[in-house]
DNA sequence: GGCAATCTGGACTAAAATGGTCTGGGTTTC
DNA sequence: GAAACCCAGACCATTTTAGTCCAGATTGCC
């Protein structure tokens, strides 16, 4: 369905709570607390987040976590790539030689073009935006680009399923 | 992973086999062989298809499937929706309502806005396109301008999985 | 009329991914 | 040395996905 797994999406809810605080370290415990996710769960992404970079923790008494870089250099493309891979709409998407019927399909190209896309939009969007706190918008000019258009048509009718 | 389901790509190949064909009646078996996919996959997926009025059946001797409209008049997103459900990155990127922690953690709008530019990205492609008879980039607006900028960063480090 | 080719619908299973928990360590500060 | 932390990974339950199979219904042809 063109979805980002839960763990994912609890890494940007975590980072985000991060953002609100910086330089502040946190303990996991008190991240799970604000953003109301399980506690075992919220280390878990932490541990992930701390492997990737995207956050530095301190062991001991009053250590924890805090966002080793600022909300606004992080986008939302590089934490997926981090926790999730790189994007890859399908197995043809990303490049020649994965699929064995590419020369048949021929399918392959256009999904390329689609996956650059998704991949420009994730790249617009940073930690900061995310988080609800930014700074002023630098970083919308694509989106803003795909907001514009009036007629966006709404997904007409899904089967159930 | 960001990635449409096998079903929905072996879909897309299939239409397009369709596709190169045009007002040609074609036999699942003989579709499943031209795309070296499972013959009873194939099937299920053009039942699919039919329900979702992308492809016209005739039972009996001689039957077999076609599509049912032109193929530059079906965009990706529409193939996308029917066969499973609208985009939606996240739970909450499709609207209000959806997540509890929704006051809390403000992720939300940033999303909406990435799944916005992907439905749009989605919309611009057609079958057409997919199947590479595509009559003359009458679509391709939004896409050339995600394809133009040079510097595009490829993704970094991804952790194996 | 009967047979063969075809679609139809659904049940079913196997495999994989996902989400989440638990346990048994290290570290640091007081 | 004890309390409050982080660290690493195994582990399990559930859900989703992919793919198969089978018992009809339909149509054309001989």
């Amino acid at each position: 369905m063109i979805r980002i797994s839960k763990m994912t999406d609890y890494a940007t809810v975590i980072l985000a709570a991060l953002a609100h605080a910086p330089g502040c370290r946190q303990t996991a415990p008190a991240l799970a607390e604000r953003t109301q996710l399980g506690a075992a769960t919220v280390s878990k992404v932490l541990r992930q987040l701390n492997n990737a970079g995207f956050v530095r923790s301190t062991r001991g008494l009053r250590g924890g976590y805090e966002l080793a870089r600022p909300a606004a250099s992080i986008s939302a493309a590089e934490i997926l790539d981090a926790l999730e891979g790189p994007v890859a709409v399908t197995d043809c998407s990303v490049g020649q030689g994965q699929c064995e019927i590419e020369a048949t399909c021929g399918v392959g190209r256009a999904w390329q073009r689609v996956n650059l896309a998704i991949r420009r939009s994730l790249y617009d969007v940073t930690l900061a935006q995310l988080a609800g706190i930014d700074s002023g918008g630098l970083h919308l000019a694509s989106l803003e680009r795909e907001l514009r258009p009036a007629a966006m048509p709404t997904a007409p009718s899904a089967p159930g399923r």
